[in-house]
Formats: C-alpha cells, sequence, structure tokens
DNA sequence: CAAATATATTTAGCCATGCTATATATTTGG
DNA sequence: CCAAATATATAGCATGGCTAAATATATTTG
C-alpha cells in the first residue's frame, strides 16, 4: 500500500518559502531599501521591457491603483520613467531608467539564500521540481488565480517529449534545439501564446510521461 | 552531457506561488476579512497552540512590535485573547479563541486552488517535492533565514531509509511506525530537535539516497 | 540584597501596501 | 457624435513592517 501524504504539509512548505521571500530580511541584506512590491515590478520591468501600469499590476497581482502608486514611488526613487504611449493616449509607458537596472542588478531578485538552497539539489530533483512547478503553475493560471505566464507549457514552439536523448527529450521550435526538463522556461521572452488545442493536446503528452522514466542514469 | 538548467528559473516558480499565496484573493474568496499576516499567526496557533508574542514574531518573520500589533488587531476582533504567562511576568500567552477556531477552520489556511494543484500531482511527483522542500527549508533554517521548524529532518525520531519497502523506508520511533518519504512532515506536533550531531548524521543518511531509487513502481 | 543588565511587550511615528470608490482623460462602438 | 468602455490617478481607510523608545519584569553581578 502506496502512502499516500497530505497535501497540506507541501502547501505549508510552499508557504514557509513564500513568508521567507517577503521578509525585508533578505532584501535589507542586500541593502536596497525596496519592497518586495516594488522589486516585482522591477523584475517584471528587466524580463519583459516597458510596460503598462494595468499590465504590471496584473502581473504583480494587485490592483491598478495599488501600482499605480507603487509606480509613483519607484519614479519619485528615479528607478523608473513614466511616458506616454504612443498606442493609446490613456495609457502610461514604465520603464526602467539606469538606475533602476543597476539596482536589479546589483542585487539578485531573488535571495542568495534561496538560489543557494536550490543549487544543492541533484539534478534528478530538479527535473521533477520543474515539472511539478510547471504543472502548479499551470493549474493556477488556468484557474484564473494568477495571470497567465510566459511559460515553455503555454508555447507555440514547445514540443515536449519528442526525442530519445533522456537528458533533452524536448524541443524547441524557435531555436530549433531539444531540451531538458530542467530547462523548462517558467517565463521566457520568446514566448508566444499557442491555441486553446494545441497547449491542451501537447500538455496532454506532456503528462502522460512519468515523471522518473527520464534521463537519471 | 546533462543540461544544467536556470536555478532563477526555479526561484521565479517558487516566488510565482508566493506572490499567489500572499494576494488577496484567495482570502477574500473565502471571505475571511483577514490579512496573510493574521492567517499567518492563527495557522501557528492552531497548529503549535498558545504561544508568546516573540515567538509568533519569529515564526512569522516579523518584528515583535508588527506581531504585537496585529495580535492586538486579531484579540479586538474577538479571535485570539491575552493572557498572563505563568512562567514569566513579562510574557504575554496568546491563545485562539472559539471565533478564531471556527474562522480558521472555515476556511483552509492555504488557498483551495493550491490545494488542488498539488493534488493534482502525482505520487513519484509528490515524493521529490516532498525531499525538495525538506531540504531547501532546511538550508533556510540552517542558514538562520527562518525560524527552525518542527520537521522530521531534525528530529530525534527520525530514522530515514532504514526499511526495505520502498513506500515506507523510513521510521518514526515515536509512534513507532514506517513511513513514506511522501508523508515526511513540515510541522509535526511530536517533535522534538536532535543533537546537532544526530542531526547530521541522519541527514547525510537521507541524502545518500538517491531520490528517484524510491517506490514508483 | 541592590544595582546593572537583559528580556518581553507595547507604543509612537514613519512610509508603504492594498483595498474600494471616485475622478479624469481617452478610445471605441453604435 | 455621444454613450460606454478603458487606462490611469487620487483620496481615504485599515493594516503591515520597520526603528526607536518606553515600560515592566527577570536575571546576573558586585
Amino acid at each position: 500500500m502506496q502512502d499516500t501524504g497530505d497535501i497540506e504539509q507541501v502547501a505549508a512548505g510552499f508557504f514557509q518559502v513564500g513568508l521567507y521571500l517577503r521578509s525585508k530580511q533578505w532584501r535589507s541584506a542586500e541593502k536596497s531599501g525596496l519592497t518586495s512590491t516594488q522589486v516585482s515590478i522591477l523584475g517584471f520591468l528587466k524580463r519583459r521591457g516597458p510596460n503598462r501600469v494595468m499590465a504590471l499590476a496584473r502581473l504583480v497581482g494587485i490592483t491598478e491603483a495599488t501600482a499605480s502608486r507603487a509606480i509613483s514611488t519607484l519614479q519619485r526613487k528615479g528607478l523608473v520613467e513614466k511616458s506616454a504611449d504612443p498606442d493609446d493616449g490613456r495609457a502610461t509607458r514604465i520603464s526602467l531608467r539606469t538606475a533602476g537596472v543597476r539596482a536589479m542588478s546589483r542585487q539578485s531578485e531573488f535571495p542568495e539564500t534561496l538560489l543557494a538552497a536550490l543549487a544543492g539539489l541533484d539534478p534528478a530533483e530538479s527535473t521533477v521540481l520543474h515539472r511539478v512547478l510547471s504543472k502548479v503553475i499551470l493549474h493556477l493560471q488556468e484557474s484564473g488565480a494568477i495571470e497567465p505566464q510566459r511559460m515553455c507549457c503555454t508555447c507555440r514552439f514547445f514540443q515536449p517529449y519528442v526525442h530519445t536523448d533522456a537528458f533533452r527529450p524536448h524541443h524547441c521550435e524557435f531555436v530549433d534545439a531539444p531540451f531538458g526538463t530542467v530547462s523548462l522556461r517558467l517565463d521566457c521572452g520568446d514566448h508566444i501564446q499557442a491555441d486553446e488545442a494545441v497547449r491542451t493536446q501537447r500538455w496532454r503528452r506532456f503528462l502522460a510521461v512519468k515523471p522518473l522514466e527520464q534521463g537519471n542514469s
């Protein structure tokens, strides 16, 4: 008989890590003077380039009112700048200023301690962790809990498990190269959303493969 | 050649889940009117029983000043009560009132959507996820980033990988029974911290086993 | 034992988050 | 062209989270 385990324990684990991520501790350790919301906004700007207030609000998971004010604070600190959106007179285009880029490169968007902990995982664990995070995040976004992310598993270029190489079973049609589960992206700059039908079909193929049957020899 | 992957991606994944966990969305969906800090405090009180302000502050990862005020708010809402600590005249004993217990049982401490996503994982994935979370959280607490948790891997009753049963390789000396990786606890009521030496020795034994060699047939 | 020091909590003051509701400007659709 | 929708901003409220300082009780020390 297999042990079923306790989902709450796992949720508690995520929560635990989450508590740490939102604590001021690591941010002040890397002395930036920024709040975690501000770091989030700067992170999205860094990874996605200039964006509107609305888009940032949705990505960070806060209201537009809150985002608007947080962005004004960042502007006052000289880290971002606002400009008129060429396509829409109502909209504001937020972009990183040099000081903002510096602030984000001086410190990682994530605490060193967490990165070190993750670096200590062995490859097989990383592989499964990537799969699991993809599944969890996809579930959250399909339930409308979070904003759709630019992840491989919803991308038109993603071909899961098409190669026999156990280490690089997937294929990215954008770069036209095979890659491993451990390189699945959760936020990829080249992402283009696939159609609903294509998405579910590929995702089903992804899920069909038992996570432990892949490259760990 | 094995793909090394990108740790930042994984960190981003945790961050993504963390963003959701701290968003008001799921809390208001289950309409509690509580902030995430308040839910955290109530959660610890529920799982650990009456506690001092200091202890709660450390568990939640906030200063005592902030904890003190949040607790006063909970008291005003009638969810907790303060009493004098019998052992120390300076300390205050915080305990759940009936309304507080009800508030915590009416809604899960964690959002349904996340629990559903985790429930969708297959057993092998859960197993590895438990291992990974144990490793990450242990690393965070050994670096002093978070307060020590009552987890199996630091418990004097924990005997990792002593059974041949692939599904239940570990043994808990407290209940004197074997159990599986998927049942590793991250917060156990019966936890008693083991000595430094014992802890590292057992932890080494735990790590020595390749995560994918265990029960997944 | 009294004085100095340490500990547990609280309070005040500051800035930021996050919300709702509302105001303002601009687009879009009929 | 005007009504409805959309993008942002602002105001007001409760709270979080910090540091610094106040208060009360414990512990250590001379």
